[in-house]
DNA sequence: ACCTGAACACCGTTCAAGT
DNA sequence: ACCTGAACACCGTTCAAGT
Protein backbone atom coordinates (compact mmCIF):
# COMPACT_ATOMS: atom_id res chain seq x y z
CA UNK A 1 0.00 0.00 0.00
CA UNK A 2 2.91 2.51 1.00
CA UNK A 3 4.11 2.04 -2.79
CA UNK A 4 0.69 2.64 -3.92
CA UNK A 5 0.91 5.68 -2.19
CA UNK A 6 4.49 6.89 -3.03
CA UNK A 7 4.22 5.93 -6.43
CA UNK A 8 0.64 7.74 -7.67
CA UNK A 9 2.26 10.42 -5.20
CA UNK A 10 4.67 10.43 -7.70
CA UNK A 11 3.98 10.02 -11.42
CA UNK A 12 0.35 10.07 -10.85
CA UNK A 13 -2.49 7.68 -10.88
CA UNK A 14 -2.89 6.98 -14.19
CA UNK A 15 0.81 5.34 -14.00
CA UNK A 16 -0.65 3.22 -11.09
CA UNK A 17 -0.27 -0.39 -12.92
CA UNK A 18 0.02 -3.21 -11.10
CA UNK A 19 3.56 -4.06 -13.19
CA UNK A 20 5.10 -0.71 -12.01
CA UNK A 21 3.48 -1.43 -8.62
CA UNK A 22 5.53 -4.74 -8.27
CA UNK A 23 8.78 -2.77 -9.81
CA UNK A 24 7.76 -0.09 -6.90
CA UNK A 25 7.76 -2.54 -4.38
CA UNK A 26 10.85 -4.56 -5.58
CA UNK A 27 8.78 -8.05 -6.71
CA UNK A 28 6.58 -9.46 -9.14
CA UNK A 29 3.41 -8.47 -10.74
CA UNK A 30 1.72 -11.60 -9.96
CA UNK A 31 3.12 -12.03 -6.36
CA UNK A 32 0.49 -8.78 -6.29
CA UNK A 33 -1.98 -11.53 -6.69
CA UNK A 34 -1.06 -13.50 -3.21
CA UNK A 35 -1.61 -9.84 -1.21
CA UNK A 36 -5.56 -8.62 -3.33
CA UNK A 37 -7.80 -10.04 -5.61
CA UNK A 38 -7.65 -7.35 -8.32
CA UNK A 39 -6.50 -3.69 -9.24
CA UNK A 40 -10.15 -2.91 -7.75
CA UNK A 41 -9.35 -4.39 -4.58
CA UNK A 42 -6.55 -2.40 -4.52
CA UNK A 43 -8.13 1.23 -5.34
CA UNK A 44 -10.99 0.15 -2.42
CA UNK A 45 -8.06 0.26 -0.19
CA UNK A 46 -6.67 2.85 -0.72
CA UNK A 47 -8.96 4.70 -0.76
CA UNK A 48 -10.35 3.45 2.68
CA UNK A 49 -6.51 3.68 4.14
CA UNK A 50 -6.85 7.38 2.72
CA UNK A 51 -10.04 8.39 4.49
CA UNK A 52 -8.68 6.70 7.64
CA UNK A 53 -5.60 9.00 8.11
CA UNK A 54 -7.60 12.41 7.54
CA UNK A 55 -8.69 13.10 11.23
CA UNK A 56 -11.82 14.18 12.61
CA UNK A 57 -12.53 18.03 12.96
CA UNK A 58 -13.88 19.43 16.01
CA UNK A 59 -17.83 19.70 15.66
CA UNK A 60 -19.30 22.91 16.76
CA UNK A 61 -22.42 22.95 18.83
CA UNK A 62 -25.27 24.43 16.30
CA UNK A 63 -26.45 21.43 14.00
CA UNK A 64 -26.50 23.63 10.59
CA UNK A 65 -23.13 24.29 11.96
CA UNK A 66 -22.20 20.78 12.39
CA UNK A 67 -23.41 19.33 9.43
CA UNK A 68 -21.57 22.08 7.13
CA UNK A 69 -18.04 21.04 9.35
CA UNK A 70 -18.77 16.89 8.65
CA UNK A 71 -19.66 17.70 4.78
CA UNK A 72 -16.04 20.36 4.70
CA UNK A 73 -14.24 17.61 6.60
CA UNK A 74 -14.86 15.13 4.20
CA UNK A 75 -14.55 17.36 0.58
CA UNK A 76 -11.09 18.96 1.80
CA UNK A 77 -10.07 15.37 1.94
CA UNK A 78 -10.62 14.12 -1.04
CA UNK A 79 -9.61 17.41 -2.42
CA UNK A 80 -6.16 16.68 -1.19
CA UNK A 81 -6.02 13.48 -3.20
CA UNK A 82 -7.73 14.58 -6.15
CA UNK A 83 -6.95 11.22 -8.41
CA UNK A 84 -9.80 9.43 -5.58
CA UNK A 85 -12.10 10.84 -8.00
CA UNK A 86 -11.36 7.99 -10.48
CA UNK A 87 -11.79 5.58 -7.94
CA UNK A 88 -15.25 7.29 -6.76
CA UNK A 89 -16.24 6.79 -9.98
CA UNK A 90 -15.80 3.30 -9.60
CA UNK A 91 -16.55 2.28 -6.14
CA UNK A 92 -18.49 4.61 -4.03
CA UNK A 93 -16.96 6.13 -0.66
CA UNK A 94 -18.98 6.02 2.47
CA UNK A 95 -16.73 3.08 3.53
CA UNK A 96 -16.90 2.36 7.15
CA UNK A 97 -14.35 5.11 7.88
CA UNK A 98 -16.61 7.46 6.36
CA UNK A 99 -19.24 6.64 8.10
CA UNK A 100 -18.79 9.32 11.25
CA UNK A 101 -19.88 11.75 8.34
CA UNK A 102 -22.73 10.52 7.36
CA UNK A 103 -23.60 9.87 11.49
CA UNK A 104 -22.46 13.61 11.63
CA UNK A 105 -25.08 14.88 8.86
CA UNK A 106 -27.91 12.69 9.71
CA UNK A 107 -27.82 13.39 13.22
CA UNK A 108 -27.48 17.31 12.57
CA UNK A 109 -30.59 17.23 10.36
CA UNK A 110 -32.82 15.26 13.01
CA UNK A 111 -31.55 18.00 15.60
CA UNK A 112 -33.00 20.59 13.25
CA UNK A 113 -36.28 19.25 13.45
CA UNK A 114 -35.92 16.24 10.24
CA UNK A 115 -37.41 12.93 10.49
CA UNK A 116 -35.05 10.01 9.87
CA UNK A 117 -36.27 9.77 6.73
CA UNK A 118 -35.77 13.88 5.85
CA UNK A 119 -32.49 13.56 7.62
CA UNK A 120 -31.12 10.65 4.88
CA UNK A 121 -32.35 13.15 2.21
CA UNK A 122 -30.05 15.66 3.57
CA UNK A 123 -27.07 13.46 3.44
CA UNK A 124 -27.75 12.64 -0.38
CA UNK A 125 -27.90 16.00 -1.38
CA UNK A 126 -24.89 17.06 0.31
CA UNK A 127 -23.05 13.91 -1.13
CA UNK A 128 -24.11 14.38 -4.52
CA UNK A 129 -23.28 18.39 -4.09
CA UNK A 130 -19.81 17.19 -2.99
CA UNK A 131 -18.70 14.53 -4.86
CA UNK A 132 -19.77 17.00 -8.35
CA UNK A 133 -17.87 19.67 -6.76
CA UNK A 134 -14.59 17.55 -6.33
CA UNK A 135 -15.37 15.97 -9.77
CA UNK A 136 -15.77 19.32 -12.02
CA UNK A 137 -13.22 20.82 -10.25
CA UNK A 138 -10.95 18.31 -10.64
CA UNK A 139 -11.28 17.36 -14.12
CA UNK A 140 -11.08 21.18 -15.07
CA UNK A 141 -7.75 21.29 -13.43
CA UNK A 142 -6.53 18.05 -15.43
CA UNK A 143 -7.87 19.60 -18.25
CA UNK A 144 -5.71 23.07 -17.55
CA UNK A 145 -2.59 21.44 -16.74
CA UNK A 146 -2.55 18.85 -19.91
CA UNK A 147 -3.74 21.20 -22.69
CA UNK A 148 -1.23 23.77 -24.17
CA UNK A 149 -3.64 25.30 -25.96
CA UNK A 150 -5.26 28.06 -24.33
CA UNK A 151 -8.33 25.89 -22.57
CA UNK A 152 -10.48 26.27 -25.66
CA UNK A 153 -13.02 26.47 -22.86
CA UNK A 154 -12.50 29.83 -21.87
CA UNK A 155 -11.42 31.69 -25.16
CA UNK A 156 -15.03 30.31 -26.00
CA UNK A 157 -16.97 32.45 -24.48
CA UNK A 158 -15.73 35.73 -26.30
CA UNK A 159 -16.98 34.71 -29.22
CA UNK A 160 -21.11 33.65 -28.21
CA UNK A 161 -23.91 35.16 -29.94
CA UNK A 162 -25.53 37.54 -28.27
CA UNK A 163 -28.83 37.45 -29.43
CA UNK A 164 -29.38 33.62 -28.41
CA UNK A 165 -27.25 33.27 -25.80
CA UNK A 166 -27.73 37.25 -23.97
CA UNK A 167 -26.17 36.67 -20.28
CA UNK A 168 -23.38 34.28 -21.36
CA UNK A 169 -21.97 36.63 -23.85
CA UNK A 170 -22.16 39.32 -22.04
CA UNK A 171 -19.84 37.85 -18.85
CA UNK A 172 -17.62 37.15 -21.64
CA UNK A 173 -13.97 36.57 -21.04
CA UNK A 174 -15.13 36.69 -17.07
CA UNK A 175 -16.04 33.53 -17.25
CA UNK A 176 -12.69 31.59 -16.26
CA UNK A 177 -12.46 33.88 -13.57
CA UNK A 178 -15.93 33.52 -12.05
CA UNK A 179 -15.71 29.53 -12.51
CA UNK A 180 -12.09 29.44 -11.03
CA UNK A 181 -13.36 30.79 -7.52
CA UNK A 182 -13.89 28.41 -4.80
CA UNK A 183 -17.74 28.64 -4.30
CA UNK A 184 -17.91 25.13 -2.15
CA UNK A 185 -18.43 26.49 1.19
CA UNK A 186 -21.40 29.23 0.41
CA UNK A 187 -22.90 26.70 -2.37
CA UNK A 188 -22.77 24.15 0.83
CA UNK A 189 -24.34 26.70 3.37
CA UNK A 190 -27.13 27.39 0.82
CA UNK A 191 -27.93 23.66 -0.14
CA UNK A 192 -28.00 23.00 3.83
CA UNK A 193 -30.32 26.07 3.69
CA UNK A 194 -32.98 24.90 1.60
CA UNK A 195 -32.87 21.23 2.78
CA UNK A 196 -33.43 21.90 6.63
CA UNK A 197 -37.15 22.60 7.64
CA UNK A 198 -36.94 26.51 7.42
CA UNK A 199 -36.48 28.83 10.47
CA UNK A 200 -39.32 29.54 12.81
CA UNK B 1 -19.98 7.60 -34.73
CA UNK B 2 -23.10 5.59 -35.34
CA UNK B 3 -20.82 2.55 -35.04
CA UNK B 4 -19.50 3.83 -31.74
CA UNK B 5 -23.31 4.36 -29.92
CA UNK B 6 -24.57 0.92 -31.26
CA UNK B 7 -21.21 -0.92 -29.66
CA UNK B 8 -21.87 0.84 -26.43
CA UNK B 9 -25.99 0.26 -26.25
CA UNK B 10 -24.95 -3.62 -27.11
CA UNK B 11 -21.65 -4.26 -24.92
CA UNK B 12 -21.48 -1.27 -22.75
CA UNK B 13 -19.13 1.60 -22.79
CA UNK B 14 -16.28 -0.64 -21.31
CA UNK B 15 -16.22 -2.53 -24.26
CA UNK B 16 -15.64 0.72 -26.78
CA UNK B 17 -11.76 -0.02 -27.79
CA UNK B 18 -10.64 1.17 -31.04
CA UNK B 19 -10.06 -2.28 -32.41
CA UNK B 20 -13.62 -3.47 -31.83
CA UNK B 21 -14.68 -0.11 -33.09
CA UNK B 22 -12.62 -0.61 -36.22
CA UNK B 23 -14.31 -4.02 -36.37
CA UNK B 24 -17.92 -2.46 -35.84
CA UNK B 25 -17.46 -0.79 -38.76
CA UNK B 26 -15.90 -2.81 -41.25
CA UNK B 27 -12.38 -1.15 -41.51
CA UNK B 28 -9.30 -1.05 -39.43
CA UNK B 29 -7.81 0.53 -36.46
CA UNK B 30 -5.63 2.66 -38.23
CA UNK B 31 -8.16 4.13 -40.40
CA UNK B 32 -9.82 5.81 -37.39
CA UNK B 33 -7.27 8.38 -36.40
CA UNK B 34 -8.10 9.67 -40.14
CA UNK B 35 -11.51 10.73 -39.06
CA UNK B 36 -10.52 11.38 -35.16
CA UNK B 37 -7.39 12.80 -33.23
CA UNK B 38 -7.80 10.15 -30.57
CA UNK B 39 -9.48 8.23 -28.55
CA UNK B 40 -10.36 10.96 -26.06
CA UNK B 41 -11.50 12.89 -29.07
CA UNK B 42 -13.72 10.39 -29.94
CA UNK B 43 -15.95 10.23 -26.85
CA UNK B 44 -16.02 14.07 -26.93
CA UNK B 45 -17.92 13.97 -30.14
CA UNK B 46 -20.16 11.09 -28.62
CA UNK B 47 -21.28 13.40 -25.69
CA UNK B 48 -21.46 16.75 -27.76
CA UNK B 49 -23.57 14.36 -30.18
CA UNK B 50 -25.92 12.94 -27.51
CA UNK B 51 -26.44 16.45 -25.98
CA UNK B 52 -27.56 17.77 -29.41
CA UNK B 53 -29.98 14.99 -30.04
CA UNK B 54 -32.16 15.13 -26.77
CA UNK B 55 -34.58 18.61 -27.18
CA UNK B 56 -35.28 21.29 -25.52
CA UNK B 57 -37.89 21.35 -22.99
CA UNK B 58 -40.94 24.29 -23.01
CA UNK B 59 -39.59 26.37 -20.18
CA UNK B 60 -42.02 27.69 -17.23
CA UNK B 61 -42.33 31.67 -17.65
CA UNK B 62 -41.31 31.65 -13.54
CA UNK B 63 -37.26 32.21 -13.38
CA UNK B 64 -37.54 29.26 -10.30
CA UNK B 65 -39.32 27.01 -12.23
CA UNK B 66 -37.43 27.64 -15.54
CA UNK B 67 -34.19 27.08 -13.52
CA UNK B 68 -35.76 23.76 -12.17
CA UNK B 69 -36.85 23.17 -15.55
CA UNK B 70 -33.23 23.54 -17.60
CA UNK B 71 -31.58 21.62 -15.02
CA UNK B 72 -34.01 18.69 -14.94
CA UNK B 73 -33.46 18.12 -18.97
CA UNK B 74 -29.97 18.05 -18.36
CA UNK B 75 -30.17 15.71 -15.64
CA UNK B 76 -32.26 13.46 -17.37
CA UNK B 77 -30.76 13.45 -20.39
CA UNK B 78 -27.45 12.43 -18.95
CA UNK B 79 -29.18 9.69 -17.16
CA UNK B 80 -30.44 8.19 -20.32
CA UNK B 81 -26.68 7.07 -21.04
CA UNK B 82 -25.54 6.17 -18.07
CA UNK B 83 -21.92 5.80 -19.36
CA UNK B 84 -21.53 9.25 -20.17
CA UNK B 85 -19.91 9.65 -16.42
CA UNK B 86 -17.27 8.44 -17.33
CA UNK B 87 -16.73 10.28 -20.26
CA UNK B 88 -17.76 13.46 -17.85
CA UNK B 89 -14.74 12.69 -15.62
CA UNK B 90 -12.79 13.01 -18.63
CA UNK B 91 -14.11 15.77 -20.04
CA UNK B 92 -16.47 18.53 -18.57
CA UNK B 93 -19.95 18.96 -20.77
CA UNK B 94 -20.94 21.98 -20.51
CA UNK B 95 -20.27 21.54 -24.83
CA UNK B 96 -21.58 24.26 -27.13
CA UNK B 97 -24.44 21.80 -27.27
CA UNK B 98 -25.51 22.76 -23.87
CA UNK B 99 -24.81 26.14 -23.27
CA UNK B 100 -28.26 26.58 -23.63
CA UNK B 101 -28.72 25.45 -20.35
CA UNK B 102 -26.46 27.18 -18.69
CA UNK B 103 -28.09 30.44 -20.36
CA UNK B 104 -31.23 29.35 -19.02
CA UNK B 105 -30.12 29.17 -15.29
CA UNK B 106 -27.79 32.03 -14.97
CA UNK B 107 -30.89 34.42 -16.51
CA UNK B 108 -33.37 32.78 -14.70
CA UNK B 109 -31.00 33.39 -11.91
CA UNK B 110 -30.66 37.29 -12.68
CA UNK B 111 -34.37 37.35 -12.90
CA UNK B 112 -35.10 36.40 -9.61
CA UNK B 113 -32.54 39.37 -8.42
CA UNK B 114 -28.76 38.09 -8.77
CA UNK B 115 -25.95 40.08 -9.74
CA UNK B 116 -24.32 38.39 -12.72
CA UNK B 117 -21.01 36.81 -10.35
CA UNK B 118 -24.16 35.18 -8.24
CA UNK B 119 -26.31 34.06 -11.43
CA UNK B 120 -22.94 31.82 -12.18
CA UNK B 121 -22.32 30.68 -8.50
CA UNK B 122 -26.46 29.58 -8.91
CA UNK B 123 -25.14 27.73 -11.44
CA UNK B 124 -22.22 26.12 -10.68
CA UNK B 125 -23.63 25.34 -7.60
CA UNK B 126 -26.87 23.34 -9.80
CA UNK B 127 -23.69 21.87 -12.04
CA UNK B 128 -22.18 20.28 -9.09
CA UNK B 129 -25.34 18.91 -7.50
CA UNK B 130 -26.56 16.84 -11.22
CA UNK B 131 -23.50 15.25 -11.96
CA UNK B 132 -22.75 14.46 -8.60
CA UNK B 133 -26.43 12.60 -8.78
CA UNK B 134 -25.48 10.89 -11.56
CA UNK B 135 -21.99 9.82 -10.84
CA UNK B 136 -23.24 8.27 -7.45
CA UNK B 137 -26.39 7.05 -8.70
CA UNK B 138 -24.60 5.05 -12.24
CA UNK B 139 -21.91 4.16 -9.43
CA UNK B 140 -23.94 2.53 -7.17
CA UNK B 141 -26.14 1.09 -10.03
CA UNK B 142 -23.30 -0.62 -11.74
CA UNK B 143 -22.75 -2.18 -8.64
CA UNK B 144 -25.65 -3.79 -8.05
CA UNK B 145 -25.49 -5.30 -11.29
CA UNK B 146 -22.40 -6.22 -10.93
CA UNK B 147 -21.96 -7.83 -7.77
CA UNK B 148 -23.41 -11.55 -7.03
CA UNK B 149 -23.35 -10.56 -3.55
CA UNK B 150 -25.66 -8.49 -1.88
CA UNK B 151 -23.87 -5.13 -2.15
CA UNK B 152 -21.79 -5.49 0.68
CA UNK B 153 -22.83 -2.13 1.69
CA UNK B 154 -26.46 -2.79 2.28
CA UNK B 155 -25.89 -5.38 4.75
CA UNK B 156 -23.10 -3.53 6.49
CA UNK B 157 -26.02 -1.13 7.82
CA UNK B 158 -27.63 -4.50 10.40
CA UNK B 159 -24.64 -4.31 12.04
CA UNK B 160 -23.20 -1.19 13.38
CA UNK B 161 -22.22 -0.04 16.63
CA UNK B 162 -25.19 2.44 18.21
CA UNK B 163 -23.43 3.11 20.70
CA UNK B 164 -21.31 4.82 17.95
CA UNK B 165 -23.73 5.57 15.18
CA UNK B 166 -26.82 6.13 16.94
CA UNK B 167 -28.50 7.30 13.95
CA UNK B 168 -27.46 5.10 11.17
CA UNK B 169 -27.79 1.99 13.49
CA UNK B 170 -31.81 2.81 14.19
CA UNK B 171 -32.27 3.59 10.25
CA UNK B 172 -30.13 0.14 10.12
CA UNK B 173 -32.24 -1.96 7.14
CA UNK B 174 -33.91 0.98 6.28
CA UNK B 175 -31.20 2.30 4.64
CA UNK B 176 -31.48 0.31 1.36
CA UNK B 177 -34.42 1.00 0.67
CA UNK B 178 -34.01 5.57 1.52
CA UNK B 179 -31.26 5.67 -0.46
CA UNK B 180 -32.97 3.84 -3.93
CA UNK B 181 -35.09 6.54 -4.06
CA UNK B 182 -35.27 9.36 -6.65
CA UNK B 183 -34.23 12.94 -4.77
CA UNK B 184 -32.80 14.53 -7.56
CA UNK B 185 -35.94 16.99 -7.95
CA UNK B 186 -36.39 17.99 -4.22
CA UNK B 187 -33.10 18.27 -3.79
CA UNK B 188 -32.35 20.50 -6.55
CA UNK B 189 -35.05 22.89 -5.01
CA UNK B 190 -33.87 22.50 -2.06
CA UNK B 191 -30.70 23.68 -3.68
CA UNK B 192 -32.35 26.51 -6.13
CA UNK B 193 -34.05 27.63 -2.97
CA UNK B 194 -30.88 28.00 -0.77
CA UNK B 195 -29.03 29.63 -3.53
CA UNK B 196 -31.28 32.09 -4.80
CA UNK B 197 -32.47 35.93 -2.82
CA UNK B 198 -34.65 34.80 -0.56
CA UNK B 199 -38.35 35.80 -1.06
CA UNK B 200 -39.10 39.06 0.13
C1' DA C 1 2.87 -20.53 2.53
C1' DC C 2 4.99 -17.60 -0.46
C1' DC C 3 6.90 -16.34 -4.79
C1' DT C 4 7.88 -16.49 -9.96
C1' DG C 5 8.53 -16.77 -15.47
C1' DA C 6 6.12 -17.51 -19.19
C1' DA C 7 2.06 -16.87 -21.42
C1' DC C 8 -2.73 -15.27 -22.71
C1' DA C 9 -5.60 -12.06 -24.44
C1' DC C 10 -5.88 -7.83 -24.90
C1' DC C 11 -4.92 -2.24 -25.21
C1' DG C 12 -3.90 2.84 -27.91
C1' DT C 13 -1.04 4.62 -31.26
C1' DT C 14 2.54 5.21 -35.00
C1' DC C 15 4.54 4.77 -39.41
C1' DA C 16 6.14 3.25 -43.68
C1' DA C 17 3.96 1.41 -47.52
C1' DG C 18 0.25 0.78 -50.57
C1' DT C 19 -4.13 2.39 -53.93
C1' DA D 1 -6.78 11.65 -50.18
C1' DC D 2 -7.75 7.55 -48.09
C1' DC D 3 -6.57 3.17 -46.27
C1' DT D 4 -3.60 -0.68 -44.26
C1' DG D 5 -0.29 -4.48 -41.99
C1' DA D 6 3.14 -4.76 -39.06
C1' DA D 7 5.03 -3.19 -35.09
C1' DC D 8 5.80 -0.73 -30.56
C1' DA D 9 5.16 -0.31 -25.96
C1' DC D 10 2.31 -1.34 -22.99
C1' DC D 11 -1.97 -3.53 -19.98
C1' DG D 12 -4.49 -7.07 -16.10
C1' DT D 13 -4.59 -11.70 -14.98
C1' DT D 14 -3.72 -16.82 -14.83
C1' DC D 15 -1.27 -20.93 -14.00
C1' DA D 16 2.02 -24.42 -13.71
C1' DA D 17 6.28 -24.68 -11.57
C1' DG D 18 9.54 -23.60 -8.16
C1' DT D 19 11.44 -22.71 -2.80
Amino acid sequence: MAAAGRLIDRDGWQKLTMRRLAAEAGTSPTTLYHHIRDKEDLLTRLLDDHADSTPRPDLPRDPRERIAAAATAIHDSLATWPWIVEILTADDLTGDSALWMVETIVAGAVDCGCTPEQAVHVYRGIWYYTVGEIVVRTNAARRRAESERPAHRDTRFRSLDPAELPHLAALGERWPELTARDTYASGLRALIDGLLPHHP
